[in-house]
DNA sequence: CCTATAATGGACTGCACAGTCCATTATAGT
DNA sequence: ACTATAATGGACTGTGCAGTCCATTATAGG
């Protein structure tokens, strides 16, 4: 565990976490080798070992700090601007694009699997991202309360954690199916009877 | 491949396939091997070989349909009468009791992680477990409209879709966190949004 | 410029584990 | 009872791959 890294270092590591990324999602978590790693970062053994002393787990583990942060990153442009049905409607369309584009890969999700159950902080990186997520979706329909498209009395929260399910429901089947119907349906539907808890409550 | 099986093949066969799933579900996919599957069925490698010839990833692909049965087959009490509002909420707390039992592990879904690309069979299991499952939820939401409970209008297959959805993210995030209030907050939400349909639409 | 520490190269080890092979025992059909 | 085929036991092989070790080169700070 280097105690200090170098410029030189940290550029080396970034680049080691950025193309174990694109190989993970290239040949999946299963399968993804150290000398995959290697031959597609220019490092060897020793840097991986260097910059990751507990091995490949601990590698993984930053690796998925690094797509956990992407995704939100991705969004961000459109998720932190939830004041109007319409950016609501970018927003889905947003995140529907991004996950066709990516496909079968979930990156994060296999790699959880992975390492899940054996290191306690890669649990802690998935609760974290899930709950800025919904949090980020709670302060959208809290826009909408506050500039009168929804009604004050609204269980943000419930709504909120309802559409983060409807999205991970919706991106699971995606992912098992390859076909991105309930992923748009889940989205529409979540946003549909949150504007119609709109008109029919207030 | 044995193209005959005698009656205690048969036996050892699925003796095989069940063992498997239990360890699987205690191990983890990705560090369950030959031998501890082996050592939990009392039976020998040449065994496995022999109703599997196609190595691990034949029986992974055995265990997937398997699982998947059990699926569909621990909620068909409740799924297969899904005639009023009382039968849905009683279905809602199976769904949420089973999966709250089964804790942060998903044979299904780490089974076809492991396997998924590879294989293009286990994608079919998946895919058919998620066109059964939405049926069964569409004729209960075909019932609801022939007992005048929702308006015929209301389009049954994207609800389903939704509810589908619905669970699929409650239990992908309850595997993640470990937490089942998405799942029941999913469900819930899903519910009551269906059951508002039939007042509001009416 | 000198030295401590970081960064890198790459050979080597060890083993876990899937898959092979052949020998032996049980079972079914005639 | 006989024979073909299924079922089982278990030793053996091969290798893919994580992780170790030591030697060499670069970098920073005084």
């Amino acid at each position: 565990m280097p105690g200090e890294l170098t410029a030189k270092g940290k550029a080396t590591r970034s680049r080691i976490v950025e193309g174990a990324a694109a190989v993970l999602r290239e040949k999946g978590v299963g399968s993804a080798t150290l000398d995959d790693i290697m031959a597609r970062t220019r490092t060897s053994k020793s840097q991986l070992f260097h910059y990751f002393p507990a091995g490949k787990d601990e590698l993984l583990v930053a690796v998925a700090q690094f797509e956990a942060d992407q995704v939100l990153e991705d969004q961000q442009p459109y998720l932190g601007r939830l004041d109007s049905w319409e950016a609501w409607e970018r927003w889905r369309d947003a995140v529907i694009k991004r996950y066709e584009e990516q496909g079968d890969q979930c990156p994060l999700g296999a790699l959880f699997l992975q390492v899940g159950r054996s290191t306690p902080g890669a649990r802690a990186i998935v609760i974290e991202l899930l709950r800025r997520w919904q949090e980020s979706l709670a302060v959208g329909i809290r826009r909408l309360q506050a500039t009168g498209r929804l009604p004050a009395e609204l269980d943000v929260d419930v709504r909120a954690a309802a559409l983060l399910a409807a999205i991970q429901g919706g991106v699971s089947i995606l992912l098992s199916t390859g076909r991105s119907t309930h992923l748009r349906v889940a989205l529409d539907q979540g946003i549909a009877d949150l504007r119609r808890a709109g008109s029919a409550v207030a």
